[in-house]
DNA sequence: GTCTATAAATAGATAGAC
DNA sequence: GTCTATCTATTTATAGAC
């Protein structure tokens, strides 16, 4: 990330990041592979090492620009002049695209929270919490208003990300599940995001319990 | 899982199942050592194979339990004579026990989902689609007497393990964050479990859009 | 049932030519 | 910048003794 397109490299080190991401999406960090991950970039793994020192450094840059890209969006949306509503609802529509543009994103979400941010650096944790913070100052700003009652933006985070990820990265298990059976359980992209969306508010409008 | 406790064996069986189970949990199916299982279950390599056909075979055995587990105690609350809304509360505590009697659970069902179901075989598979059966099961009842609207049961579902799987399998995560900066977060389990309840009923109930 | 020893394959990482 | 060749460590799995 962050390098002049197609000088000499001829953008050897994009595609090296591009298809390490595939690979950490599908195996997990333990379980990708430096040899599978420089054939899918049609390189070899010299070249892998010439860009990044090493597996690990490889794979905190696909975290760092992951969690980056969901930090600008946010702080896109936080610091527009929107009512606190509305930028619920552009929150959530932003942590979709900026997940909807890298397709391991979804993935490598999920196994880090399930590892429990083994591989998390300290930039990294900085945007993650840049993310909670701009959050919380929306609820905030809603409650001045008295529009919005107060909620933990740690549960409301949760059940922003949580079910998007589940949705974003089970397309495959889901149809897998269907096949396997009658369950006609087809839900496409804006459903969900129109779904979250409504489901936040209704948190923070007071209508849950 | 099934089998005759402390006869000649002594439990290595069960102190194999419960070593790989943790080891799988924390570094995922590819990640996971026979090594490191072997000598947390106080054995050797030979003994895994001896008890389990490959690491494949012994992935499936835990994959097994959980969703039996779930299945199991879904189940009981299906086959009960209660309201359609006290069903809901106590499916959504029934998946919550079952995911905290298995600490293992949480972190391999999100990486599970991650990889899109890919060491689910058929039995287990099975088990899931039964669990999601008798969710719609619920929701159809409470349709036919009056108190629930139509909603997806695909949907409802991911409303509740995506959040709950997200809350337990990140305690060690929150706290981390928490340490870095200024965001107090802790939320207990009960509080967790109630507010899926609650969020997961307002959507039956109509109150969310 | 439990162990040691080891086969056989695969992994991350580097040296050095071009 | 890009490659081949290779070193070294690790890993799954099995053979065979007790």
């Amino acid at each position: 990330m962050a390098r002049p397109k197609r000088t000499p490299t001829a953008g050897s080190r994009e595609r090296v990041f591009a298809a390490a991401a595939a690979e950490f999406a599908a195996k997990g960090y333990a379980g990708a592979n430096m040899d599978r991950i420089a054939r899918a970039a049609r390189l070899n793994k010299a070249m892998i090492y010439y860009h990044f020192k090493n597996k690990a450094a490889l794979y905190r840059a696909i975290l760092r620009d992951m969690f980056g890209a969901v930090r600008t969006e946010v702080a896109a949306v936080a610091a527009s002049g929107l009512e606190p509503g509305e930028k619920i609802r552009r929150y959530v529509e932003g942590i979709a695209r900026a997940a909807e543009a890298r397709p391991h994103f979804p993935p490598i979400w999920l196994r880090e929270l399930a590892e429990g941010g083994e591989h998390v650096d300290a930039a990294t944790l900085e945007y993650v919490r840049d993310v909670l913070t701009a959050l919380g100052g929306i609820v905030n700003e809603g409650r001045r208003r008295g529009v919005f009652q107060p909620v933990n933006p740690m549960m409301l985070q949760a059940g922003i990300i949580a079910p998007l990820m589940f949705f974003l990265a089970t397309a495959r298990l889901r149809q897998k599940i269907e096949r396997a059976g009658p369950s006609p359980l087809a839900v496409s992209r804006d459903t969900i995001v129109a779904h979250i969306q409504r489901l936040t508010l209704a948190q923070l409008e007071g209508r849950i319990s």
